[in-house]
DNA sequence: TATTGTTATACTCTATAACTATA
DNA sequence: TATAGTTATAGAGTATAACAATA
């Protein structure tokens, strides 16, 4: 029903997140478009995340490298950079913003002398069970509000957005970007 | 199945999207966390809107501006900022932005003066109707993996995390966040 | 007194490019 | 020649705080 190739009029007006719609707009195409509601459900969850996390200080992200280094001691940057779609240099000070805060450290691999293995310290191993704990609280408040299949369902969509092989669009020719846009936000 | 409330080991391990699992990475209890799946799904869905949009330089979110202001002639930034829960400084330099690039204007409301209606230029309509035209194409690339019938369920859970009130969590007492944290990374 | 817009400021995230060292 | 890490740099996005104009 939703989406046979054109974007136009449609006339879906939609209330605000937050107050029960003062002012309802007009959403227009939005409504029927994936990556706007991605990203609103994306934006509500960080909320209440940052909400939950507040005294610990970790981002999603931050969190996600942590749980990544403590499952896997000794992996390196440039796969978790892969994994997640990150920049070799962002994924640089993204990891020299937790060794800073002292949660792993980098040792240089006695293989490939090229490579730092990273490993959670014991603090790092402490504030990540304390995030995970907070994080699996913070989770229900949303996965309560479907049934084990729904979910399952659900996060089985998800993953078909995010896995599959190497994108999407055909032959990417274009190579090279004209101007610069960061974050998917 | 997925979540009991602890967020303990279960020794998943999940390929990485790009390159087929040269190193898979156990993913612990990533596998389980919804806000990680949903910020992946997000990414990958950024990156090929990125290429799609190369030519335009307009972010998912100045889109979505546009849009508002298209359907909506006259909406004041407050009513952007509350639907998109941004901060209304945050949503200023939005604005900003689309003005300098004379995509939009603003003008003093004749109502209430301390209101500035926003309205799109003609340039303004027609950037608008080639990227609605550009991410057609580009939402096609991900919904064509969907029925119909699953894509309008995908719309509906999305929405079900994001349409909800005040939000999940229940007293918000805390009021102050101690730390600042900025962005749904 | 409350609301809307505004400015100033600072910090984080992110990517690009160039570099070092190892392989 | 290619790879992993590193550094320097720059830009966008965001929020906080203060302020001005208006209601």
């Amino acid at each position: 029903m939703a989406g046979d190739g054109k974007l136009e009029d449609d006339g879906h007006s939609v209330p605000g997140p937050g107050t029960a719609g003062k002012h309802p707009l007009d959403m227009g195409c939005l409504t029927e478009i994936l990556g706007f509601h991605l990203r609103m459900a994306n934006v509500a969850i960080f909320q209440d995340y940052q909400a939950t996390m507040a005294g610990l200080s970790l981002t999603p992200k931050q969190f996600t490298v942590l749980e990544l280094v403590g499952r896997n001691p000794g992996v390196v940057q440039i796969d978790i950079a892969e994994l997640l779609s990150m920049d070799k240099a962002t994924t640089m000070a993204l990891v020299d913003r937790l060794e800073a805060r002292n949660f792993l450290e980098r040792r240089t691999s006695t293989i490939d002398r090229r490579r730092k293995d990273l490993f959670l310290t014991g603090e790092g191993q402490t504030v990540l069970q304390e995030a995970r704990d907070l994080i699996a609280a913070h989770e229900k408040r949303f996965t309560s509000r479907f049934s084990a299949a729904e979910l399952d369902a659900f996060i089985a969509q998800l993953r078909r957005i995010y896995l599959s092989g190497e994108g999407p669009h055909g032959d990417q020719e274009a190579g090279n970007l004209p101007e610069r846009r960061t974050r998917p936000d």
